[in-house]
DNA sequence: GTCTATATAATGATAGAC
DNA sequence: GTCTATCATTATATAGAC
């Protein structure tokens, strides 16, 4: 598939619309709007509107397991997330997209869900082998916790970043702010003595 | 609104049916069919699909704000966590249409986000203040990854369940094994000595 | 309050020209 | 490959009987 082709079009505009307003509150019709294209020529390329929303899937999935790819080959050169970020404007439509497949409890969410806490659980083994992470006694529960906290910051994207004044969840200072508030809590901790944590919940 | 009620039977199925299946997702159909009703007998009541989800909207939070009220006025006696869940069963489709909401990003969702981000924040100030939780330089940044890491836990309950071997997030058990994890890293933190953050994220 | 029947609009999908 | 025109289905919503 060529780049700026129709077809290829239509996909960037399916994952954007898709990302927005969810699987079931998105048109085959408002796709083909925003592509600058026919709705037949839609059904045409993806026969029906959920064969487009597999090839949405299998094409972000790809997507996100290409660059984390070339980040564990050590291809990518970061200097910052913040660049790497900017870098990759796809990125911001293709987590709207995860996000909502995710909550849809389709396939390609869930099965990022999973692929996020095996390579959650994968790091913690690694960290806590080299002695830079704690052990625990329930290393599954640990994986699945801390990547829903990622996913979080992920699908509350907008409203955390409305929160801080600012667009989206992309945004550099945000980035940068988020990181370094998660980043102090894993390093430091939050409570300074062992009581319970209703303080913190809500 | 009395209990049992035709009215109510339709509210509680619509705030079953919304959190399943999202707002798009649903039809007055489905709903009416999950209630024993007429689809018109809806309309009837609340005018509109859209009057239905208003009024869902302010029951749901409204119904949270008064179990935090009873909380907060020491009139819930609680031994457990799960206990107190085992004794609400509407929590769980009301987390779960909380959840859609969030992601809808409608009045409801972010309203109740906003709240939690406030809530998280006293309770940081509280805590801060008696010495009980470390300061920080970025409290505001702090309060929101916070609340959306607890909305997390909500809004992929049912990923972490499935994976933690129950069929819900709000199964004892369950309950028990992600309280004590986050516990576990407010309380100690995750990481050994101050090293890069990106070890623990996907 | 509750239903059946129906109007009206929008949606996914198809047919066929170019 | 891409379109216009249209079909069949389903959706929200209304009318009016009981």
């Amino acid at each position: 598939m060529e780049i700026d082709s129709a077809a290829a079009r239509i996909r960037e505009a399916a994952i954007d619309q898709f990302g927005r307003t969810g699987f079931a509150g998105t048109t085959v019709r408002a796709i083909a709007a925003r592509a600058g294209v026919s709705p037949a020529l839609i059904m045409h390329h993806f026969g029906t509107k959920d064969g487009l929303i597999e090839h949405c899937d299998g094409y972000v999935l790809a997507h996100v397991e290409r660059l984390r790819g070339d980040f564990l080959r050590g291809e990518t050169k970061i200097d910052s997330v913040t660049g790497y970020l900017a870098d990759r404007p796809e990125l911001l439509p293709m987590t709207r997209y995860l996000s909502q497949a995710l909550m849809a409890g389709g396939a390609a969410g869930r099965s990022v869900f999973d692929r996020m806490i095996d390579v959650a659980r994968s790091n913690l083994e690694t960290g806590i082998e080299v002695g830079r992470i704690r052990p625990t006694d329930d290393l599954e529960a640990r994986a699945a916790v801390l990547a829903a906290w990622n996913a979080a910051v992920i699908m509350l994207g907008d409203a955390i970043a409305a929160r801080l004044d600012a667009d989206n969840i992309l945004d550099p200072a945000i980035v940068d702010r988020v990181q370094a508030t998660a980043l102090d809590i894993y390093t430091r901790g939050l409570l300074i003595n062992e009581e319970s944590p209703d303080d913190v919940r809500s």
